[in-house]
DNA sequence: TGTACATCAGTGAACGCGCGTTCACTGATGTAC
DNA sequence: TGTACATCAGTGAACGCGCGTTCACTGATGTAC
């Protein structure tokens, strides 16, 4: 039956934000059913709101990001969002985590729809990023925008993919003492 | 029809060699029926060779790791193999590059057994990379094994995955001048 | 070396299943009077 | 403010399709004599 738009738009927010977790958590192969679900609705109301699963992932991908920029802002230093990226706590939590580690294997074989919405998210990412380093030199922060997310984008990915929970330590605890310029403990 | 051994054999390879391009590329959704016509057989009789799919990426995941640390044992120095790993020729190869920069996303959603080939690989090759640093010590040899492979699987699996063909180059040169320790062009 | 036959790799139809999407229907919402 | 009714969000059955896997069958291989 039909929903007052207070609900309806309250829907729409819950279909986003469930599959801003489900993307990441479990890739673009989640079924717009299970997504539909974790929202509390059934799927044929998911056409109610989106024309097609590719422009929800495209809705997705834009929450997300603003999210975890959102997050990475209110990190009290850059060198403690080095610290929270690589602990093992966002390596576990990859449904709320970074977009980019969750992401970026999959986002190749995807829409254009789709890799267009990441990589302008990316592009304001590394941006936000670059000018938070304590540079006045602008050429030079970006490009240790680049180099640190690129690390740490590969370590949380590696650190994900690995069986042994040692190995994922010491990826992880490798990186962040390189980023953070300290001597092995 | 019933073929001799030596064609057996050969068909076996076909498919292990079949699957892993094609995993790199599609990543594991790509079908059983897809992985036995590119090895110039029908989907039925990959089950006379392999038990399952997720057998079949096993062998694969062994396979292609095998191959890629020959590429990189083959590489004359340790920087010609970072000017390569980081060049636009290795991102846009995905099916035929890197395993653990096309496979370290989707690896933790598949079962424990691929998992485990997975990690068991990357061991090695980062035991591998580690023994060919010019460093005598072997505690710090280890640990820019695994930044310097975190920031190059890192690098050009964001490259992979934007849509600018320009950010994809600043992404790759970028990290690859820090790599080799130049200043910027 | 020649023959008879058991073996078994490969084929293609069929299985149950889950996918994205469509659609007839329901009934609460919200508008026109 | 009250009533009559058009709208439309949500439901759940149904669609065509492709998946991994099974299986009866075919016919070349390779072994036993």
């Amino acid at each position: 039956m039909k929903v007052s738009k207070e609900i309806r738009a309250r829907h729409r927010e819950q279909l986003i934000e469930a599959a801003s977790r489900l993307l990441r958590e479990r890739g673009f192969e989640v079924g717009v059913a299970e997504i539909a679900a974790a929202a509390g609705l059934t799927h044929g109301a998911f056409y109610a709101h989106f024309g097609s699963k590719e422009a929800l992932c495209v809705e997705a991908i834009a929450q997300m990001t603003r999210h975890s920029s959102e997050l990475a802002k209110s990190s009290e230093s850059w060198d403690s969002y080095i610290e929270a990226y690589l602990s093992p706590r966002h390596a576990r939590n990859r449904g709320g985590g970074c977009p980019y580690a969750a992401l970026s294997g999959d986002v190749p074989r995807e829409a254009a729809s789709i890799k267009a919405a990441f990589s302008r998210a990316l592009e304001n990412s590394l941006e936000s990023a670059a000018s938070r380093m304590d540079d006045s030199n602008r050429a030079s922060s970006r490009e240790r925008a680049i180099v640190a997310t690129a690390t740490m984008v590969g370590a949380v990915v590696l650190a994900r993919a690995v069986a042994s929970e040692d190995l994922r330590e010491e990826i992880l605890d490798t990186v962040k003492r390189k980023l953070l310029n300290k001597r092995p403990r």
